[in-house]
DNA sequence: TTGCTTGTTGGACGATCGTATAACAAGTGG
DNA sequence: CCACTTGTTATACGATCGTCCAACAAGCAA
């Protein structure tokens, strides 16, 4: 009888590899939060042995901050990919743009618990912070250039910027940490409401103080 | 020469030295995040040895949960007190209750990094899942009764509610993460804006959906 | 002063952490 | 079919983790 001896294990292009490890990353993050998402916990969800997280990322750490990279690469590209399927009119590409966070891709509860932990890190190490500042600066400046193409006067482009990202935040975090309090769609709405409120030229709150 | 030897240490009331515990534990929480209070991180900060955590609270775990639920209480209390100056009027009370999160006490850098530290855990610990949801849907609750006094139609209530928690959340969460893109003023200012949209009888955004 | 209660200490224990590295084997070029 | 490269594994190492517990001593009662 002969003994088909499978491989031991499969090489894989560096890429491909380094793809896997950052995804079975974010998935730790999502299940057991930062605290949990050791070397090893990390191979056994990547399928692979601890020693290639040092490997390829040379720490944990290293990887850590690649996948918030990586992370924050797919939430953009998803944004922009609802932006551009929004058509040409300002306030549909704002509606879109904001709404674009409760709908999927971006919606799923994975992707919101991986972004939490990100948030939970951005105190304690510096490169984390790095990359969120870079995250959030550029969503804001996004913001900014739709509201200011939607009539928000200049002079308040920043503070209505600031609130609609605080809002998004809010609504993404409450999604993630009691998902029964509310829906997605719920989330959408509220969201919805908040671009009247500030676009309206009849109900000028930007003015009154 | 007399040696005036010191006492190695001092005794302290049960609860007196609980609260210090406790107090080093949310100040460990701020500094160095969840992943950072360990046992011994805690004692050194309340200047007392590892052994004492045990003692008093039987787990680290248990540690954090208490300073969970008396952090939860300093906010309540604080949110309670600010509501009993701002007078009868139910938009102003509304209104003193909203900003009160950006106002001394509750806009302590500290507290809100200890509080973040307390929602990257929700996910990954049952107890402090549970404390997050008698906090939020106290706090909630409690909106929802100053709102319906402001006018807002039953019907709405818990969307309002919903949108001015995911606001003060996001406010808070950007103040604690990135100090420098805005002040506790801009959160109040947008804060008030928001309230100012909500209620206004003008701008019935509520009947648009 | 003496004895007792008990808050407090400090170290032991096994488990797990991150990292480094030697041994192994998969795949390729000769 | 045989080197050779290198992706991969498995283990070792010291540090740190949470928990436990025996010994100590502070403060009070007698």
């Amino acid at each position: 009888m002969q003994v088909s001896s499978k491989p031991a294990f499969k090489r894989a292009e560096p890429d491909a590899r380094r793809q896997s490890l950052i995804e079975a990353c974010a998935q730790v993050l999502a299940r057991e939060g930062a605290s949990g998402a050791s070397v090893r916990t990390i191979a056994v969800a990547a399928g692979v042995s601890p020693g290639l997280v040092g490997h390829y990322f040379g720490s944990v750490d290293a990887l850590v901050a690649a996948t918030y990279v990586q992370t924050g690469a797919r939430v953009d590209a998803a944004l922009e990919a609802a932006l551009s399927e929004a058509g040409a009119e300002p306030r549909a590409q704002l509606e879109a743009f904001v709404t674009a966070s409760f709908l999927p891709p971006i919606a799923d509860p994975e992707l919101l618990a991986t972004w939490v932990s990100f948030w939970s890190l951005v105190r304690s190490r510096a490169d984390i912070a790095g990359q969120h500042d870079l995250q959030y600066a550029s969503f804001r400046a996004r913001l900014e250039v739709l509201l200011s193409g939607c009539g928000i006067p200049a002079a308040e482009l920043r503070r209505a910027a600031i609130a609609i990202t605080a809002l998004v935040d809010g609504l993404w975090l409450e999604l993630c940490l009691s998902p029964g309090s509310f829906t997605a769609d719920d989330a959408c709405a509220i969201a919805r409401a908040q671009l009247d409120a500030l676009i309206s030229p009849s109900f000028a709150i930007w003015k009154a103080r």
